[in-house]
Order: C-alpha cells, then structure tokens, then sequence
RNA sequence: GGGCGAUUAGCUCAGUUGGCAGAGCACCUCGUUUACACCGAGGGGGCCGGGGGUUCGAGUCCCUCAUCGCCCA
C-alpha cells in the first residue's frame, strides 16, 4: 500500500542507480535506431549546481527522456570544461592559505595540484546533475584537458596556423594587471562607476597664449599621449588642426589631428589620444599615424617611458600624482561628477587595462562567414527565431579572437621558438624539433611558448572532439551533427557561434541543427540572482524541500519562449502539490484494485466513461507530443497538469467511485482496467518531466515484469482511437453538474442537503444523458432525478443546461427574491452577448467580407445562446408568476 | 547612442492563421462525502500601458508615445 504522501527523497535515492544500472542513459552505436544527439554544454568544473543549471539541464532531460521513449538512441554527452581561469583561481587561493605561492611551486608541480585538485572536488557539478535527474551518458563523460580532445586541441591549432587563421600579433587587448593575463573581449563585464571627468588645458605651441582643453576619466594616460582629436567639422578648433601641443608636465609635442571619433557635444569637444591605452585611442592613433606609447609595466605600473618622478607608480596612485602636479601647474581647469563604465574581469574583478602585448589571435571573420551563412539559410535553426539576430549581430562585427592566456593551466599552445625567435608550430614536440632542425641544418635548443589557450577554444571543439575526432570513429560518423544545443542566450557568443564556426570548419557541416535558447532565472521580483545581491536560490535545496519532480516540473511549466523566469516559490510549492495529487489518484486506483490487464483495447470499451476518458487521454497525448516536439515545455506541462488534475481526478475518478463500488462486476472490471491503464499513460507522458515520482508509481501499478519506465513507449493514438459522441457526451454531464453546483453554491442550499431533480422542457437527448449517468447527479451535485413533471407553481431553483432546463424544488427554502435575481443576472449577460453577435450578423459588411465558417459560427452561437436565454427567461417568467 | 524584449486579474504568466479574454498562486464563502486539507465545491476580481491607424472585426497586425528589463557601444 501506498503511504498517504509522496517522500521525494527516498524515492529519488532509490531510482537513480537503478536508472543507470540498467543501461537506460547510454547511447548504442550499434542499434538501427535513428540517433538522437544532443551536446550537453560543458558546466565549469569549478562549478556547482545553480538556478540556470536547474533550468537548462532540466528542460535537457525533459527532451532526452522524451526521444528515448521515441525510440530514439540517444546519445546526451556529458562533461565539464577546465575553466582555465576559474580553476587558477581557486587552486592558487587554496594554496596561498596555505601560506605558499603558486610562483615558487613552479609550473609543473602547479598543474600536478590542479589535477589532484580536480579528481577530488571536480565532481561535484556532475554529482549535482544526478540529483536532479539528469540522465546524459555517463561512461562517455569527457573533460576538456582529457587526451583525445588535447589532441583535438593541437590538431585544430596547427590546421588553423597553417592556414593563416590563428597568427601571432602585437595588438592592443585587455590585461589583467592582477592575474598578469589576457581575456577576452567578452570575458570583460562593464561596471557602471561613479568617477570624475576632468578637464585639462594643454597649451597650444604654435599660438602661445591659445589652449585646449581635454577631458579625461583617466588623467594618468595623460603620459602616454602622443596626438589631440577634434572633430573636423568643429569650427573652434578648424584652425588648430595640424598644429601641436606641448604637453604638460612632460613637455613632449603631440599633433592636433581633426578625427570623427571626436564628438564636439561632449566636453570641449577636444579629446587626448593614448592609442596605446584605449581601444578607441588605438583606432583613431592607426588612423594618423600617431605613436604608440606603452606607459604601463604589466603590474600596470608606470614604466620608463615616463618622467622619473612617476616610475613605479602604480595606475591609481598616478592618477593622484600627476592631478595634483596638473593642479600645481594651472594645467586643471574643472572637475565634473561622471559616471563611467569601466572594464572589469569577470572572474577575477580586476579592473582591465588595455595593453598592448604579443599575443595568439584566431581570425573569427574568416570562420565567422560560413557559421552566419548556415543560420542565413536555415541548416541551423534558433528557437525562439529572434536570436538569430542576436547571433548575426556578434558574427558581423567580430574582432580577432585573443586566444592565448598567461596561465598554466590549460592547453599549452604547441609553439616554439628557435634561437633566433622563429616560431615552429606542430601538434608535438618532436615534429617541431624536427622542423627546425631542418630548417637550422643543426640540431638547435627549442623553448615552447608558455601560454595556453583560452578554455573556450576547446569548448568550440566540443561536439566532435568527444566523439573521437581527428579520429574517424563509428561515433563521429553517427552522431555528429548533434540534433539540438539547449543553452542560455547569454552562452550565445561563448558557445553557440564559436562551435559553430570551428564545426563548419573541421566537419564542413553545422554541430547542430536546433539551437534553442532559454531564458534566466531570476528571482521573485525580476531581479538578477547574484551573491552580492543575497537573491540566490539554491536548486539543491528547493529539491530537499519540494523533491526533485516539483523543481523540474516547474522549469519546464515557466520555460515560456523568450521570457525570463521569475522565479516564486510558491509555483514550486503548487508542483509539489501536484505531485501529491497524482500519487494520491495512484493510491485511490490501488485501493480500489485497479491493475493493469493485458491486451487492453482502448476501443472496445463499453461505457461511456471509459470511452470519454480514453478520447481524453489520447487528445492529451497528442497535445503533449506536439508541444515537445516544438520546445514547448510550458504548454506541455500545463497541458499534463490540466488533465491529472481537472479532467482525471476531478471528474473521471469521481464518476467512477460508484461504478467501482457497485454491483456491475463487469462494468467495475472494465473500470478497474481502464483506471489502471489511463494512470499508467499519465506515468508515460510526465514522466519526462518528472521521471522519479512516476517511475516509482509505474512500478507499484505494474509490479516487476513491466519493464522500467524510463526505457517504456511513448504513448501513440491512432485517430480512430477517440469517439467524440463518448466526449460530447460526458462534457454534458460536467457542466450539467456544475452548473447545479454553481446555483446551490449561490442560493446557499446546505450542501449534504439532497434535492430532487425535475426536468423540463427537455429534448430526448438531454433526457437520455441525464438517466444514463443518474448516478453522477446523485453523488457529485447530491441531487436526486425523479421522474414526472415538477409543479408549476412550486417554488424552485431552476438550472438551464444544453436541451433542457433542470428544477431543483426547494419548497419553502429558496429565497424567491435571489432566485430571481440570480436568473434576471444570468439573462442580463446572455442579452448582451446576444446584441454583440446580433450586431455583428446585423452587419452587411461583416456577412460580405468575413470568412463563411465564421459567420456559421457566430450564426450557431445566436441560436444556442438565445435558446439560453429563452429558457432563463421562461424560468424566470414562471418565479415572477408565484 | 544602436539592437532585442516586455507591459493582460492583487502576484507570476498563457493567449495558435485577427473571430467568446484564460491558468496557477493569493483572496472571499462553504465543506471532517472512506485517494488526497499538500484536499474538495463555489465566488469575486480586467479600459489587455496611453494614443492613432489598417480591418466587417484588434489582446493579436502597423505607427507613435510612455515605463521597465536585457545585450552591444
């Protein structure tokens, strides 16, 4: 027997293993099945499990376990990534609380830690993912920095080198002067920052006396000028172009240059260039041929470019000296509040300097082309379409992608330098020692390029590097493109347009053909979970407080296209709820011996009942199906939701108790079977979403020799298998009742009182439902059907339902006056739908212009509700008469 | 500044090719009927952000304004 609430933890405690035991979550390279593959985006190994983890593996699992009951062979790969940053960081700290460095430890005992360090914590995100559910093929788990894909890594690297596609270049980039390495544009999160604009007034050698005024954020870069822009169509300064000033405090001449870049709305309209501290600078520099002064060290501390008395200086401190020298020097003419947006690391928080260095670049306009037009033409789709927009924007406007980083950990580039400095890149050691022995005809000492790769290049590599490539293995050539990559729109460019273009260019095919995008979560009020903003909900928890099936039924019932997830937690608490409910259905469908039977024919049922449940079932399937096969998690859940609830438990259960508990034994075996059988289709169709409360059920309904359901059918209809007058019928029967309900609830009837029921003025089809499901009436309006015609005079509450109107005699307990009011109310909305589909038909230009089978409608409509309405108001007409 | 999205019940959100405005939660009333009080029955609650337009007909399509959010500069 069944206990009488669902304890989430024990049952998922209990399935998991067995799950996996079983063999459910692998793929089969060898099966005839058509493959389904999809490339679970690598979580950061550092990582644990956090609301947009939930989401997104959730809705993941949700279409795994739903094409796996397809009979799809379905290959969901999982893996972590080695965050090369991330991973730095939190090894490095645990190593200086120990009190050493990671300086002194040396690189190679370093990456010996991070590695110890991965085998013990590097699980915790992978563990994470089995309490929620998830079902990837764990024994094709792979990691970025596992040999294969370093060999994909090198591969990659040396192809793309040789084709001129990833090269070495000094350019300017953006430098942590903290963590002493490069990052990616889009590792950069602009702050907004209170700060200060400040205007300094450079003199003009040309015309002594004449003045410039500058406004700066950062009067330090003041140092390493080397121009002034102002806009050439600024009549102030039309004059100044190609003159020159003296720059203060340094006395180095600079040229005036008329440049677009500087916008005469802003400040003076004159601004100071430092191309080699400002990206924008950096254009405008290029431009005019305007010198390139590196004034920062790589501490971000002034260097020997600069006067003496500012060397050493770190940036923060010159600001303060050279602004008070600039003050002492009459050179500071004003100071403005100014809100900026400064660049910070997003790992580490370190404010970005822009430095120029040599670094790796792969060039992204080449690889970007072919990934743009893939999308342009449709062989990669995005859901919701409007990323698409999102994706071609970042594509189109794409810089050199800055590959190398100054870490230990990660892909060391596969470079190395000869004595002379040439660079010999080969995917081993060997082979570049080899290349270069060649070309010095004498052996000669190599030293390999210290950096390594950012960690997304290898992400980029991702689905086909776990499937073996460079080797062509049975896997590649199977499940390679994958079917769907399930993401957040902000993984859009890390992602999504890098594996796109690294893809198209090594596999010459696209990685995925669905690119479906999901939103944030957020919290209550809208906001941003963040730690700084103490707004996190811990997805672990929610699942030890609500069970595993109320979290993902909850991502999936708010996973609404193109929405963010406000995340409340009392939806969770409903889904909670709702799993109770269906265990609840299960245990009343046990204690009423509801079993399964063998060869169970959906269309040779007898009673309408059964009839009408097994149509509903089947147009519940359907809808499901079509809502997953669309990403429509939401309408699925819904939809599954409406009908356990609305359609199964309140009214199929409720119709079935006195058949159950009846005399019929052969309308109660039929019952019994068919309860059984529609709960189990229930099982089938939820369990995607919640696979653990349904597999337990599934097992308790069926006992062992079901199967597992995790490896059972999809439920699939042939559309003979509904009937609609079993439909239309039972339909009839709800909203006769609740229409009775309604009346009695409204008029204050007791409700354990029973009343009887009279009939009048009925067409025979209504009489005819109506003793057929007497029974129903009896026990769920508490009325009692009695033959004969109710007296004219007696006072009654009287109910309009489709072909009859329905008498329930009071006698002396109804209050004529509210029952009158009560029918006066009803007829009152009926005429005002009646004159709006009256003034529509009244319309010539509607009947001449609008649709036949609309005006047919509203046509029917005019008749039903006038039929209604004429009934309502005979009933009232009979009151008024008393 | 550029782009994207949102604005529908107190809250969170659905709403398909334009044709009857919906759900869950919250709220109110009633209910200890043997699956379930994590429940059942009933109910109230809406200028679909404002304004214009297209159309026989607009929550839905177009324009515009307002407010909010996100991304990019």
């Amino acid at each position: 027997m069944l206990s009488k609430t669902f304890e989430a933890s024990e049952v998922e405690a209990r399935w998991y293993p067995v799950w996996e035991a079983s063999g459910a979550f692998a793929a089969d390279p060898e099966s005839a099945r058509t493959p389904f593959t999809i490339m679970m985006p690598p979580p950061n190994v550092t990582g644990s499990l956090h609301m947009g983890h939930a989401l997104t593996f959730t809705l993941q699992d949700v279409l795994v376990r739903y094409q796996r009951m397809r009979g799809r062979d379905v290959l969901w790969q999982p893996g972590t990534d080695h965050a090369g940053i991330a991973t730095e960081i939190v090894v490095a700290s645990q190593i200086d609380e120990e009190g050493g460095s990671k300086r002194d430890l040396g690189r190679e005992r370093f990456v010996e830690r991070v590695w110890r360090w991965k085998e013990q914590s590097g699980g915790t995100i992978t563990r994470q993912l089995r309490r929620l559910g998830a079902s990837p093929d764990w024994s094709r788990e792979r990691f970025t920095m596992d040999p294969g894909l370093a060999a994909a890594v090198r591969r990659v690297f040396v192809a793309l080198y040789r084709e001129g596609l990833v090269y070495r270049d000094k350019r300017l980039v953006n430098w942590d002067p903290e963590m002493h390495t490069v990052i990616s544009d889009l590792e950069v999160e602009s702050r907004e920052t209170k700060g200060s604009l400040w205007h300094i007034r450079y003199p003009v050698e040309e015309l002594p006396g004449r003045f410039i005024t500058v406004a700066t954020t950062r009067p330090e870069t003041m140092l390493g000028d080397t121009g002034v822009a102002v806009h050439p169509d600024d009549a102030r300064y039309a004059d100044l172009v190609g003159k020159h000033i003296r720059l203060p405090l340094i006395g180095r001449l600079i040229p005036i240059v008329a440049d677009e870049y500087a916008d005469p709305e802003t400040g003076s309209g004159a601004v100071k260039i430092t191309p080699a501290h400002d990206f924008n600078d950096f254009e405008v520099g290029r431009r005019h041929g305007l010198a390139l002064l590196n004034i920062f060290d790589a501490d971000a501390r002034l260097n020997d470019a600069v006067p003496e008395r500012y060397r050493g200086l770190d940036r923060f401190a010159a600001r303060e000296k050279v602004l008070a020298d600039l003050e002492a020097a009459g050179r500071l003419d004003r100071i403005d509040d100014h809100v900026l947006m400064v660049p910070h690391h997003d790992r580490s928080g370190v404010v970005i300097e822009p430095w120029l260095t040599d670094q790796w670049f792969c060039d992204a306009r080449v690889l970007a082309a072919p990934a743009i037009a893939a999308v342009e033409d449709g062989r990669t789709r995005f859901v919701p379409r409007q990323w698409e927009n999102t994706f071609f924007d970042w594509l189109r406007n794409i810089q050199p992608w800055c590959i190398s980083r100054q870490l230990w950990w990660g892909h060391q580039i596969p470079a190395w330098y000869g004595p002379d400095g040439d660079v010999f890149v080969a995917e081993s050691g060997d082979e570049a020692i080899a290349a270069a022995t060649a070309k010095y005809e004498h052996p000669v000492e190599l030293h390999r390029d210290e950096d390594v790769l950012d960690t997304w290049f290898s992400s980029a590599l991702w689905p086909f590097s776990t499937l073996g490539w460079p080797q062509q293995t049975p896997e590649l050539a199977r499940y390679y493109p994958g079917d769907v990559l399930i993401t957040g729109f902000d993984i859009i460019f890390f992602w999504v347009a890098r594996m796109m273009m690294m893809g198209l260019h090594f596999m010459k095919k696209v990685p995925f053909c669905t690119v479906y995008i999901h939103a944030l979560v957020r919290d209550e009020r809208g906001q941003k979970m963040s730690k700084s903003r103490g707004n996190i909900i811990d997805p672990l928890e929610l699942i030890d407080r609500y069970g595993c099936d109320a979290l993902r039924f909850t991502m999936a019932a708010l996973a609404a296209p193109g929405r963010d997830i406000k995340l409340a937690e009392s939806r969770i608490e409903g889904y909670r709820n709702f799993a109770t409910k269906l265990w609840n259905a299960a245990r009343y469908a046990q204690i009423n011996g509801c079993l399964p039977t063998g060869g169970f024919a959906p269309e040779a049922l007898q009673l309408t009942v059964n009839r009408w449940i097994a149509t509903a079932v089947a147009d519940c399937a359907a809808a499901v199906t079509k809502s997953l096969d669309t990403y429509r998690f939401d309408e699925a859940a819904g939809r599954l939701y409406q009908f356990v609830w609305g359609t199964f438990c309140d009214w199929y259960l409720e119709f079935t108790k006195p058949i159950l508990q009846g005399d019929d034994a052969q309308a109660r075996r039929e019952t019994q079977a068919t309860t059984a059988w529609v709960l189990g289709q229930i099982l089938h169709l939820l369990h995607p979403i919640v696979p653990f409360i349904t597999e337990e059920l599934w097992r308790n309904l069926t006992g062992d020799n079901a199967g597992l359901l995790i490896s059972a059918r999809w439920p699939e209809f042939a559309p003979t298998a509904s009937d609609r007058d079993a439909a239309a019928e039972m339909e009839w029967v709800v909203a006769g009742i609740s229409a009775i309900r309604a009346a009695r609830a409204e008029m204050n009837v007791p409700p354990a009182a029973r009343i009887p029921l009279l009939v009048r003025d009925a067409e025979s089809i209504a009489r005819e439902r109506l003793e057929r499901h007497r029974d129903h009436f009896m026990r769920l309006a508490r009325v009692e059907p009695e033959a004969g015609s109710p007296l004219a005079s007696s006072s009654a509450l009287q109910i309009v339902v489709e072909g009859a109107t329905l008498i329930l005699p009071l006698g002396g307990v109804v209050d004529l006056a509210r029952e009158k009011a009560r029918l006066a109310k009803e007829i009152g909305r009926l005429d005002g739908e009646i004159a709006k589909i009256a003034a529509k038909l009244g319309n010539p230009q509607f009947l001449a212009k609008a649709k036949p089978e609309v005006v047919e409608d509203q046509r029917e409509r005019e008749a039903d509700t006038s039929r209604d309405r004429d009934r309502l108001k005979a009933a009232y007409d009979r009151l008024a008469a008393i």
